[in-house]
DNA sequence: TAAAATATTTAGACAAATCTAAAAATATGT
DNA sequence: ACATATTTTTAGATTTGTCTAAATATTTTA
């Protein structure tokens, strides 16, 4: 599945940004929104696009946007799968705060050795979930099933982990905060209100 | 003293190879040795060392050859730094052998965070030497006094740490194996024969 | 459905890091 | 010291990833 054919740093971060916008462009990200969220311009997403084309990373058809092929998608998820267990990393072992680890771990990710990802994976002792609550995808590509719910749907005794917040009224926050909820927080339900 | 200005991965592999090739080169690493040590053209060396010298990591005069500035030595060592301090991490936290750990120690000695390699620093409990023997600088560059003796020289009770051979005869190679006694391995006299 | 607005692609240029081939400087040998 | 050999530098080309400006395609709107 996973061919062995060497990928510079500006194509794997091309790849994730295309995995990421697939879930709002169902039928091709186009050529603007890719540039956005890359921060450079419609030119030169187009010259990469053909390249990642010609490499059978992407579908790619003049002005009809472009999406991942199976190469593409199986080597993005591998690229996430990285960040997301370096994550996991410089806030259990290093001590970093949740929200001080993507400018790190964008660098991280890109850290080509089977074996450090294996051992890091093991060291960890094989993490579901990132500091921010996303999952970490398996060696395979496959992700765990988000099993999203509401906090209130919680039962006594359940326990979960807080992946986002729905009403972001200050005072619901406070609330969260009194409660020392925040993201990434494993939570367990010991009575409820 | 380390003013901020980025640089490329291939410019902190020309100082890291300069800084040691001075070793052997005292009044200036010549263009052929360092195409040598990078694996490339001297071409490319002269193209490079002009670079570094208009960024005053060098002192570089047409056919003299090539000397670190303060700055490019500063440079040098933070590198050298955070090379040996992952390859420490790789082998005491990841279980990797010692000969496995260059290569991916060569990609993450470019990771840049100052928070990073100060946690790092902390989690692997400050350590001295690489699984090599090698000393690890501080984070102000300077060395521990590297104090290499003969084995032989040690009194009973006291310990080392084993970073090289003299003689590399198979006969003493085999009596060191037997011994347990391997390069990077902490050594304490029990008695002497 | 034709004109205007927007999105995308092409064309041509640039910087970094490399290469080959040729020229220039330095070192060596007799 | 003079010719030869070696080392180093220059000149010009290549690749990757980017840019601006201009051309072309698509979409919207009236």
């Amino acid at each position: 599945m996973l061919q062995i054919e060497k990928m510079t740093l500006s194509e794997e971060n091309y790849l994730k940004a295309i995995f990421h916008l697939q879930n709002s462009y169902k039928n091709g990200v186009s050529t603007n929104a890719l540039a956005e969220e890359m921060s450079t311009k419609a030119s030169s997403v187009t010259d990469m696009v053909k390249r990642l084309a010609e490499k059978n990373l992407v579908n790619y058809k003049k002005y009809q946007g472009v999406k991942l092929s199976e190469l593409g998608r199986s080597k993005a998820v591998d690229v996430i799968r990285k960040h997301r267990l370096w994550e996991v990393f410089l806030v259990e072992k290093l001590g970093f705060a949740w929200d001080e680890v993507h400018e790190v771990a964008e660098q991280l990710e890109h850290i080509k050795s089977d074996k450090l990802i294996k051992e890091l994976d093991k060291f960890l002792d094989f993490p579901k979930r990132d500091p921010h609550g996303d999952p970490i995808p398996d060696s395979e590509g496959n992700f765990a099933i988000s099993n999203k719910m509401l906090l209130a749907d919680l039962k006594k005794g359940e326990a979960g982990i807080c992946v986002g917040v729905k009403d972001s009224s200050v005072e619901f926050l406070q609330y969260l905060d009194k409660n020392s909820i925040a993201l990434g927080q494993l939570i367990e339900i010991l009575e409820k209100e």
